[in-house]
RNA sequence: GCCCGGGUGGUGGAAUGGUAGACACGGCAGACUCAAAAUCUGCUGCUCUUGCGAGCGUGCGAGUUCGAGUCUCGCCCCGGGCACCA
């Protein structure tokens, strides 16, 4: 038989292309590292090890690209430092409870349990296509019982250690679905369901004590060296210490218990500026005066009827109500203020009760000019007359100002010194003391809702409040309840709380409030070090695990989950769950960036997938109907704005390798990623590319004509490459480890001439750089090339530093800051010696035109500038 | 409203105060092909110029510096968080 001619000719090689056939090799791969349990995580005294961590997924039922995002950089972290040598933990989990589970029983009638866990098997198994070297045996879902019942041993520890406590504070109530509403189920200051307004309301709930901590949290924020200065920033301002004054106004006619009306400010500097008090709606003065008031308890009410949150408070319209009281200014007996109940005050903070300097805060100036109180300026700029109109005068607390009103101090000081010489006046005369004020909150932990960690309390009418016998946890959740009407149904459940009082053996009630969500995330790293310990950790496998060495996760969670997680570990050290080593439980923090797309609408508005639309002549139009699309910016993948990709249709048509890869490429980890069809297509090619390289030098037996320099030239790159991927690495710079991949391709593609050797070894080193990438692909290069231990058990290239140097190096020669010429020198070429290559250039030369340099600056290996 | 980020070619982005645009996408031209796809090679910030080259250019406006995308001040726009979404 004659072979094609097409065998023979080497033009025609490309014909018979080998193809990397992902849908093949990927779950080979796969079931390779589960045979050799290559990510299977056990202590082992004589190795470093290494923690890394992603924030672990909420089980919505699919996995997102900004799941993939977030799990392929975690993975480079943890196949990088395996391939070190170091022992890595690297696990996976659910953050199970929450509201969602509870809404879908709610439209569809599923259970909850089972709407989650089926969730997590379809994502489980979405998310082990990705190929992350996960060590799986260590899963848990936060809505195991097993877990929530170490949660609530610790709730107890913590009750215990007087950490814990009951308060009353506000909730949005829904009064047409009598239920709790979360902050997200208020639209418009309405009922997401019933569309009612919404009113405040006062329930006693349980609280962890942060604020008790709030000191330590934030100066322990100095030593989070790894933490992105943003997110220690965030967290220093949430935390929000200030120094001020707290003194109480004696108040004239007062009702009784209210003779003296405690308030806190920041300014006591501008005590002499004061024109008027006001209190929280909620303050306890509010509530006595409202009694014999109709009209202030229906100011009251109007305020209840605004949402908890911050945001809407600050946005509101502020309104005040005067209650005809009035309160006598500490320093002049003779001067009164009035009282007003504002809308704008806030019971949680300071004592819920300040003066207002409309001078000086914008808030109360419009307070002020809107009630027509009097403005009285305390100081101004130096060196100006001017007085305060319609803007307050409120310059940076360091900047010295003239004091036209001083309580304190001299004429010119700075808003700092006026601050410390006034509370040390008023501290002098007895009028009030220097405190220390946070703007941190206790944290409330209640939730009115089934889908939750059981609070592990019984109330007992003759007890109170009495903990749950340890033999008795876990406080299971009872699995029948229904959703066909609204509230909790732990409340209305027949039999589940109904208990005997554990101190008296009386009738009792179980709480059936459950924990925040933010609970349960607040400690899964430490029980990943032992997933099934008896006890919430293992003092071995904490030891040994803790702390995190790398975790990454969204910019969202930069102050909640975070700053909760810091309070639980220190918790869990003052109750014996941590050591004194673990308080801070993240010694690296990385926040990555989100996964954006391109919003698309038919003409009539419709939102459109992704998949909906196709190309034609260059534009984009709705493929069912041919109609043209509107292009809308790229913004966050959402449901409603239907820009979502499925991760599983994009590694059904690429393989995951190629998912992770974009994934990794282009954008800066900590910055939104585009995603774009043609750039997964390009990365799907760029693989296909680097396959082909491999498939042809795996065969090649030696070089065509090897010449020295060509080798020379490709080693050089290969081990600049080998440096540059490690540094970036190192660096979170995942982007840029991609484009050096990319320049060693490309000098790998061009070196033809280069000897087998050189070539061999520099495909080698890009399928071990690539490998936490896209490790399916890496193996399959490295079998290729023949080696017989999988890379995954291989270490990582080490880049020579002979090769680093270069001998000659190009310099810019700028005139007048402006780049005109380049010169090559020697390395270490003297200043003298590079000043006269430059002078002695042709085009610097032309550029100088005769004159005389003034300076010629040179920046050895940088730069030289002439200076005419 | 308050706190925190970001803004660089047609696009994603790179750049210890020292050559702005690495690398990639897209586009253009060429090779291979009957043709196309795939692949390979070259060019590609903008304006002027046949060319050599020149001017302009990192959201806007000032400033510091021999030199600013980078530092300082003042604006504009976009995004994240604001305590019951997770």
């Amino acid at each position: 038989m004659i072979a094609p001619a097409c065998f023979a000719d080497a033009s025609c090689r490309r014909n018979t292309m080998s193809r990397y056939n992902a849908a093949e090799a990927e779950p080979k791969w796969r079931r390779v590292w589960d045979e050799m349990n290559a990510f299977k995580a056990e202590r082992d005294p004589a190795k470093p090890k290494y923690y890394v961590l992603e924030m672990f997924p909420y089980p919505s039922g699919r996995i997102h690209m900004g799941h993939v995002r977030n799990y392929a950089m975690g993975d480079v972290i943890a196949r990088y430092k395996r391939a070190q040598g170091f022992n890595v933990l690297h696990p996976m989990g659910w953050d199970a409870f929450g509201m969602p589970a509870e809404n879908a029983a709610m439209e569809r009638g599923s259970h909850p349990a089972t709407w989650t866990y089926d969730n997590i098997a379809a994502m489980r198994e979405q998310l082990k296509m990705m190929g992350l070297s996960l060590d799986w045996s260590r899963e848990f879902a936060t809505c195991d019982p097993e877990y929530y019942a170490q949660q609530q041993a610790m709730f107890l520890d913590m009750y215990k250690a007087g950490l814990v406590y009951r308060k009353s504070s506000t909730v949005n109530w829904d009064p047409v679905d009598m239920t709790v509403l979360a902050n997200e189920q208020v639209i418009d200051g309405k009922g997401w369901r019933s569309g009612a307004p919404v009113e405040r309301r006062e329930l006693t709930q349980w609280f962890f004590r942060i604020s008790d901590m709030a000191g330590e949290l934030l100066e322990a924020i100095d030593g989070l060296t790894a933490w992105p200065e943003k997110v220690r920033l965030m967290q220093r301002n949430w935390i929000g210490k200030s120094r001020g004054l707290q003194f109480a106004f004696e108040v004239l006619d007062a009702p009784a218990g209210h003779e003296k009306l405690e308030v806190y400010t920041t300014r006591p500097d501008t005590l002499l500026g004061a024109s008027f008090a006001a209190i929280a709606a909620d303050h306890p003065l509010a509530g006595a005066l409202a009694g014999d008031n109709a009209e202030l308890s229906d100011f009251i009410a109007r305020c209840r009827r605004m949402g908890t949150s911050e945001e809407e408070l600050e946005k509101a319209e502020k309104i005040g109500f005067d209650t005809g009281l009035r309160v006598r200014h500490p320093f002049d007996p003779d001067w009164t203020l009035p009282v007003y109940v504002a809308n704008f005050i806030l019971m949680d903070y300071g004592t819920g009760a300040i003066f207002g300097c409309p001078a000086h805060d914008q808030r109360d100036l419009d307070f002020a000019r809107k009630y027509g109180l009097p403005v009285t300026d305390v100081y101004c700029a130096q060196g100006s007359d001017e007085r305060v109109g319609d803007e307050a005068y409120v310059p940076l607390k360091s900047e010295p100002v003239r004091y036209l009103l001083p309580l304190a101090g001299e004429e010119i000081m700075s808003g700092d010194q006026g601050v410390d010489a006034a509370i040390a006046r008023c501290e002098a005369e007895g009028v009030g003391e220097g405190v220390i004020n946070y703007r941190l909150r206790d944290w409330g932990v209640s939730r009115q809702r089934y889908w939750g960690c059981p609070i592990p309390i019984i109330h007992c009418d003759s007890c109170g409040p009495v903990p749950v016998l340890r033999e008795q946890l876990p406080v299971k959740l009872p699995e029948d309840v229904t959703f066909d009407k609204p509230g909790n149904p732990l409340d209305r459940h027949p039999t589940w709380g109904h208990v005997a009082c554990p101190d008296c053996g009386g009738a009792a009630r179980r709480e059936t409030d459950t924990m925040d969500t933010f609970a349960d995330s607040s400690w899964y790293y430490a029980r990943f070090t032992n997933p099934h310990a008896e006890t919430p950790t293992d003092p071995d496998d904490v030891a040994y695990w803790m702390n995190v060495d790398q975790y990454i996760g969204g910019v969202e969670h930069a102050i909640l989950h975070l700053l909760y997680s810091r309070f639980w570990a220190r918790a869990m050290h003052l109750t014996g769950h941590l050591p004194k080593s673990a308080i801070e439980p993240f010694d690296a923090l990385f926040t990555q960036g989100m996964v954006c797309h391109e919003t698309y609408r038919a003409s009539d508005g419709r939102w459109l997938t992704p998949a909906e639309v196709s190309d034609k002549d260059g534009a984009k139009i709705e493929t069912a109907t041919g109609a043209p699309v509107n292009i809308g910016p790229s913004v966050k993948m959402s449901k409603s704005k239907k820009n979502v990709v499925d991760p599983e249709h994009i590694i059904a048509e690429y393989g995951a390798d190629t998912a992770r890869w974009f994934m990794l490429s282009d954008s800066p980890p900590e910055r939104d990623v585009e995603w774009t069809a043609a750039g997964a297509e390009a990365a799907a090619r760029h693989l296909q590319r680097v396959w082909r390289l491999a498939d042809e030098i795996a065969d090649q037996r030696s070089a065509t004509e090897s010449n020295a320099t060509a080798d020379d030239t490709l080693r050089r790159v290969t081990h600049k490459v080998i440096d540059g991927v490690t540094q970036d690495i190192d660096g979170f710079a995942f982007n840029k480890a991609v484009a050096r991949l990319y320049e060693l391709t490309n000098a790998i593609a061009k070196s033809g001439d280069a000897s087998a050797t050189a070539r061999r070894e520099a495909i080698a080193a890009l399928a071990q750089l690539m490998a936490p990438m896209t490790p399916h692909l890496a193996e399959e290069i490295w079998a290729r090339l023949g080696e017989a231990t999988p890379l995954v058990a291989s270490g990582w290239p080490k880049a020579d530093p002979a090769l680093l140097v270069e001998d000659l190096i190009r310099l810019p020669v700028q005139v007048n800051g402006k780049k005109r010429g380049e010169i090559e020198v020697a390395k270490d070429a003297a200043k003298d010696d590079i000043e006269s290559a430059a002078l002695a250039d042709a085009s610097v030369i032309r550029a100088i035109g005769g004159a005389t340099p003034r300076k010629v600056i040179v920046v050895p290996g940088r730069i030289v500038n002439v200076v005419i």
